[in-house]
DNA sequence: GAAAAAATATGTTAAAAAACATTTTTTATT
DNA sequence: AATAAAAAATGTTTTTTAACATATTTTTTC
């Protein structure tokens, strides 16, 4: 169930290089209106078609945002980890939320009221150009992600889909395995293809050598292969 | 051949909104450094990986943005027409441009050098706020196309980007012509499909009476089913 | 205006991936 | 620990779409 946490997390400001650019009385002013949340694994923190009532940053577990489309079927946007910001972008455009998100595990996120955000893109520039340059990133990766989605095949989504994960959560100890652990629907629809495509490649992948399997666990044993199946589609 | 341009233009602030917003000092900037250059059909304006040494305005004539992915495959990302703006995310980013831009047909743009946009992004709140929405408007579109063109079949794909084209270029006066007049490959490369494909669907609409062809003219007859046939995917 | 080139049209075949079905393994619940 | 539920694995069939082939029409070039 979603709650307010009681306990304590640094103040925004000292997480990231956005909230480093808050002035003293906009810290202040910002202290006084953030809202601390947890959510359970899997729970809905805001629909698509929403209100965009805020943005919201994750402070600690991983969320899922997604858009459905034909007959529920789910793609991943972005998976998020600690200290990445989302909802902000239909703030800013003043719409509802265009996807939807879901704690992909138990976590706690922040909360900022629409208008407080707003005043603060318009009265901060610096707060503002930083906002900038995140869309600007994600908008570069929707649209090569648009290019690979549609045009490679299952191999070369497939292999895509873990080079992003290795790039966006990297590896446990033994720089090996992969330090996201995500069931293969997940997998799936971050990847365009159905479940049993991902679980069917994903062994094929593991019979080559590429990578090893133990359970949700995935090891990369070839990056540079990968990278090769990924770049010929 | 790309050329500089004699022929007089409004300035820039007398465009639209976002330029509206250029205090008269910066008026005066601006126009010192916008330079006006007109390109002939198909003519490449910008390649995907150019280093962004300018943001650019279309003035007149339509401009393709497309990125081009596994066996030289095209995809149109964006179809612009004058007053719209492109390689402002690269520029933000400051990233390399990654798509390409070309003359959809001759046309003449603005370019403003990277560095003097930066610096009116960063001075003026109204501006870099104007900019942000248009990227936050931008973004939207490009996920929404993601699962637009992962998920639905041909004929669904086909008919949200017709759609699309009444939506962005209208009707000619009958109010039942496309006022937008692109070959089957364009159309193909807007909706990830081969031109055969393309060819072969248009057809069949036509057949079933809900559209009708003239060479490159297309007449939009049932607006209601396209946007059924779009949605059911 | 004739020839060449490009675009459109349409039929056929092959490849890719979804859909469906069933079994096995893992995880959660009592 | 036993049972139920969920996830993973894997084989088969069907659908979708690309690839290929070829003819026709339109546009461009000389």
């Amino acid at each position: 169930m979603r709650r307010q946490v009681v306990e304590h997390f640094a103040p925004l400001w000292e997480l990231n290089s956005l909230w480093a650019t808050l002035t003293e009385a906009e810290r202040l002013e910002v202290g006084n209106v953030v809202e601390t949340i947890s959510y359970s694994k899997n729970e809905i923190i805001h629909f698509e078609g929403d209100e965009s009532r805020w943005m919201w940053m994750v402070l600690r577990g991983k969320v899922r945002i997604y858009k459905e489309g034909i007959g529920l079927r789910q793609q991943i946007i972005r998976l998020l980890k600690p200290y990445d910001i989302f909802g902000y972008r239909a703030c800013i455009a003043d719409e509802a939320y265009n996807s939807n998100a879901s704690a992909f595990e138990d976590c706690v996120v922040y909360r900022i009221p629409r208008a407080e955000f707003i005043r603060l893109v318009k009265a901060n520039g610096a707060f503002c150009y930083e906002v900038m340059q995140i869309m600007a990133k994600d908008l570069a990766i929707s649209e090569i992600q648009t290019v690979n989605l549609t045009q490679k095949h299952i191999r070369g989504r497939l292999a895509e889909s873990l080079l992003a994960l290795v790039k966006n959560y990297g590896f446990e100890k033994d720089e090996q395995t992969l330090a996201m652990v995500l069931p293969r629907e997940d997998l799936a629809n971050m990847s365009n293809m159905t479940t049993s495509n991902a679980i069917r490649t994903l062994s094929q992948f593991a019979q080559e050598g590429l990578v090893s399997l133990d359970g949700k666990h995935i090891r990369i044993l070839d990056e540079k292969e990968l990278a090769k199946i990924s770049r010929l589609g």
